[in-house]
DNA sequence: ACCACTACCTGAAGGC
DNA sequence: TGCCTTCAGGTAGTGG
């Protein structure tokens, strides 16, 4: 899935097809998918205005004109497809719906939106506009945003006990990050996944939040990684993946100028962390 | 309160 | 164009 690089360029690739547009015709092809859909989805969607188009960490957030918020996740799998754009306001020549497209949305200005998600990890959801979402009530701060401070991320750390691996992975600490992008800073910061959270001294914790939003940045600027089924919503591939410096480079050679280290692969809470020993303490 | 672990799904990849 | 096992980007919920 998508962590929040991939879902910030979902989002810029939905901006121009969505931005202001009119939803005119929604169909809703299951009746859910890691939760069951909310009543009269389709034809709550169906006839509304797009007024604007974020992103909360790894929920992408449509506002409408009939005063309701469509919130999206992607979950592991989930893709955002475009298509028709480029036949014309008034050809829909649109291709048949394939396995695992769940919603499709046709835009008034003649695209096709189609959430497609084959794991089904994924969610749609609608809720009045500025109203308390649960999904969304207990998040951390932004990576990217001015809340996350090296005196917030210190403070939200005394004490753990829990590796910094999994205290980074936890959504209500900071809100985005997932697998990949933790063992990424985790390796520029030279911190050892392992590491007890709490244990860490207050300037090294300091110093991940600059890397930790370095290395966002750089995914998003460019186009995150493709993995397996995830793409960009315009189905071009992101290139990020090729940025990796230990993630899924089990036995390869550090990346690090002169270190003799190799990659290393540990299981922590259930999903692989790779770090470089000899870098990382 | 904390923390580790499971479950939810399908599909890709690798070993045989 | 086999069969079986393992693994995958998330996260709510459970149970120690």
């Amino acid at each position: 899935m998508p962590e929040l690089p991939e879902v910030e360029t979902v989002r810029r690739g939905l901006a121009p097809v969505m931005m202001g547009q009119r939803i005119a015709r929604a169909e809703v092809r299951r009746e859910g998918l890691r939760w069951p859909f909310p009543p009269d989805m389709a034809a709550r969607l169906t006839g509304a205005t797009v007024t604007a188009l974020g992103r909360r960490s790894k929920y992408i957030l449509a506002d409408l004109d009939t005063g309701e918020t469509l919130l999206i996740h992607l979950g592991m799998s989930g893709r955002m497809l475009i298509s028709g754009t480029s036949l014309g306001k008034f050809h829909h020549h649109h291709p048949a719906p394939e396995k695992h497209d769940h919603v499709v949305m046709d835009m008034d200005g003649g695209a096709r939106i189609t959430f497609n998600d084959a794991r089904r990890f994924g969610a749609m959801d609608l809720f009045a506009i500025g109203s308390a979402h649960p999904l969304l009530a207990r998040l951390g701060p932004e990576p990217l945003g001015n809340a996350f401070h090296e005196d917030y991320l210190v403070a939200a750390l005394a004490g753990k006990n829990t590796p910094i691996k999994s205290a980074l992975l936890d959504q209500r600490i900071v809100a985005g990050l997932g697998n990949i992008y933790v063992c990424e800073a985790l390796f520029r910061a030279g911190i050892h996944p392992a590491r007890k959270a709490g244990a860490i001294s207050a300037a090294r914790i300091a110093g991940l939040v600059p890397i930790i939003r370095a290395v966002l940045t750089d995914a998003i600027a460019a186009g995150g990684s493709s993995l397996r089924d995830y793409r960009q919503a315009d189905g071009e591939l992101g290139y990020f993946q090729h940025g990796f410096r230990v993630y899924g480079r089990e036995g390869e050679p550090c990346p690090t100028e002169g270190c003799a280290g190799r990659v290393r692969r540990i299981v922590q809470a259930g999903r692989s962390s790779f770090y470089c020993p000899r870098c990382q303490r």
